[in-house]
Formats: structure tokens, C-alpha cells, sequence
DNA sequence: ATCCGATGTCAAT
DNA sequence: TTGACCTCGGATC
């Protein structure tokens, strides 16, 4: 599940469960063994999300950061039992007196220093769900690329965070023809880009998934259980709005989906009522 | 039992 | 633009 809103949801989780706790560190699988026993005994002073990067502030004047990025496969498993067998391969775990974190599968879990860190907040872009972002450089960055905005909404460099369900999403509320290169969209199109990005990030953080249209109706059993439930266009067939087929063709790497009926213009014709979508998902100070 | 795709990214072409 | 990599689960045989 690993977009923006899974790691700022880990971001408070583990800030909860571990930071000011006895916490220990290991490595059931092994590849982490050595650099948590660099870790061993010290203190998680603090957690902080960065688009899809989670990081682990310790109490080391070397090593101060634990990077992690979950990528395509990893997931994060919290028992509730702290004592809790390993189950697959855990990469890293850290056990503290509530809860335990096992960390499996992760595209990279490694030691940073403060130079490391500074490097990759240079080649990040602005994310939405932190305090410090600064829109008024992702508008400009998002309208100086040629290139499709389904295809820009997926570089971290511009926004970070956004990944395959969202830019898909964002395109259909918006009407946009995803193949529209983004330094055709207007100021506004792109200031709205930026506050669906946080209003949908903000609500995947609360929830904990990817919710983009209300559920659909609760007549039958397992109705709204399936992601399709909640999304407009990502891996569906239909659409939701005008019932066409949605269509899917690799962009970026990734496979994108889109309705062509619904998503014809290039500038922004929101196929459905924006404002709900932004009241409802966004009530003050809830996070 | 095996195959394949997946909410991601990077290095090598 | 492609392949490699991290791992799991659902579809398929």
C-alpha cells in the first residue's frame, strides 16, 4: 500500500508506539544485523515522512537516521503482541513495550548521516502532508515539464508522495486528459493539482487507504470491501460516472488508467463535484 | 505447485 | 526504455 499517506501514517504510528520507549533493534533475516547493532541500546528520539521515505531519528552522533523506503513489495506489520514470532522475512524489527514493528521486504533500509539526508531532500520535491512544503515550488516545477501529467504526477522530484493510484485519481477528478503535457496547464489547473494531492493524502493518512469516491452502495455483501470501491478509474472497468470502459496503457513504466470519455479536456473539467471531495476529506485539523 | 502482477525506484542500455 | 530487485498473495494449472 505504499504511497505518500501509508508512510506518514507509519510516521505517527511509530512515533507513538517507540519514540521515548525502551525500544530493541535486530534483524531476524539478517541483512539489517550490522547496522542495528551500530543502533543497539541507543534511543528513537523521533520519526519524520518525507513523500514515500520514512525515516527513524536515533540517538547516534554518527548514524542518526534509519532510512526507510518500502517500494513496490514492502509492508509493515505492527503485532500487537510485541513478542510475536517473525512471519516471513523481517528485515528490520524493533520491539517495543506496546507494539512491535517487523519490516519486510523493503526496497532499502539502511543508516543515514546528516549529509545523506540533506542529499535527498535536494533531489525531493514538495509533499504535500508536511508542514514545510512549498507549493508555490511544485505549481512552477509541475508547469515547466513537457511531459504528460499523468506522467509528471509520478516524480518525486516535483511532488513527492503521489504515486500509481493517485495520479490516475487526480486526472479523472479533474477531467484531465492524462496525456496533457503539463506546461499546457494553467496556474490554477496546477494550484488545484496541488490541493487534491494534499486533500487525498491527507484522507489516505486518517483512513489508511486510498479513498477517492464514497462507497458505493451497502445493498449487498462485500460491497465498498473492494479498492475498486473507492477509486473512480484505478483498476477498474467501468467507470463510475458514465459507466464507459476505462482504459489502461503503460505510461512512465506504470500502468495508467483512464476513462475517455470522462477525461477529454486539457485544462481541468471536474467530471464530479470537487468541493465535496475537498470539504469531506479534509475536516479541520484532523490528521 | 507455479506464475504473475503489484500502491516503486534505480542502474544499465 | 528495459531489467533488476525487494516479497507476497491471488489466479491459474
Amino acid at each position: 500500500m505504499p504511497e505518500g499517506h501509508t508512510i506518514h501514517r507509519l510516521a505517527r504510528q511509530h512515533a507513538q508506539w517507540f519514540v521515548g520507549e525502551p525500544v530493541t533493534i535486530d534483524s531476524p533475516q539478517g541483512r539489517f544485523a550490522r547496522e542495528a547493532a551500530v543502533l543497539s541500546g541507543r534511543a528513537m528520539v523521533g520519526v519524520e515522512a518525507l513523500g514515500k521515505h520514512l525515516f527513524h531519528r536515533w540517538d547516534h552522533p554518527r548514524w542518526p537516521l534509519v532510512h526507510i523506503h518500502l517500494g513496490l513489495f514492502g509492508r509493515a506489520w505492527h503485532p500487537t503482541d510485541p513478542a510475536a514470532e517473525p512471519r516471513g522475512t523481517v528485515r528490520m524489527r524493533l520491539i517495543g513495550p506496546r507494539r512491535a514493528l517487523h519490516l519486510i521486504g523493503p526496497t532499502c533500509c539502511e543508516l543515514l548521516d546528516r549529509g545523506g539526508w540533506a542529499a535527498l531532500r535536494g533531489r525531493l520535491g514538495e509533499d504535500p502532508l508536511r508542514a514545510d512544503a512549498d507549493p508555490e515550488r511544485a505549481c512552477v516545477g509541475l508547469m515547466r515539464r513537457r511531459r504528460p501529467i499523468a506522467a509528471v504526477l509520478l516524480d518525486q522530484a516535483v511532488i513527492a508522495g503521489l504515486g500509481n493510484v493517485y495520479r490516475a485519481e487526480l486526472c479523472f477528478l479533474l477531467g484531465l486528459d492524462p496525456f496533457t503535457p503539463a506546461d499546457r496547464l494553467s496556474r490554477g489547473d496546477a494550484d488545484l493539482i496541488w490541493s487534491l494531492s494534499g486533500a487525498l493524502l491527507t484522507a489516505g493518512t486518517r483512513t489508511g487507504r486510498i479513498v477517492v469516491a464514497p462507497p458505493r452502495g451497502a445493498t449487498h455483501p462485500g460491497a465498498g470491501r473492494r479498492p475498486g470501491d473507492r477509486l473512480y478509474v484505478y483498476k477498474r472497468s467501468r467507470c463510475r460516472v458514465c459507466g464507459g470502459s476505462i482504459s489502461r496503457a503503460p505510461l512512465e513504466g506504470r500502468t495508467l488508467y483512464w476513462c475517455p470519455a470522462c477525461q477529454v479536456s486539457s485544462t481541468a473539467v471536474p467530471p464530479v463535484d470537487l468541493s465535496a471531495v475537498l470539504r469531506g476529506l479534509r475536516p479541520s485539523g484532523a490528521l
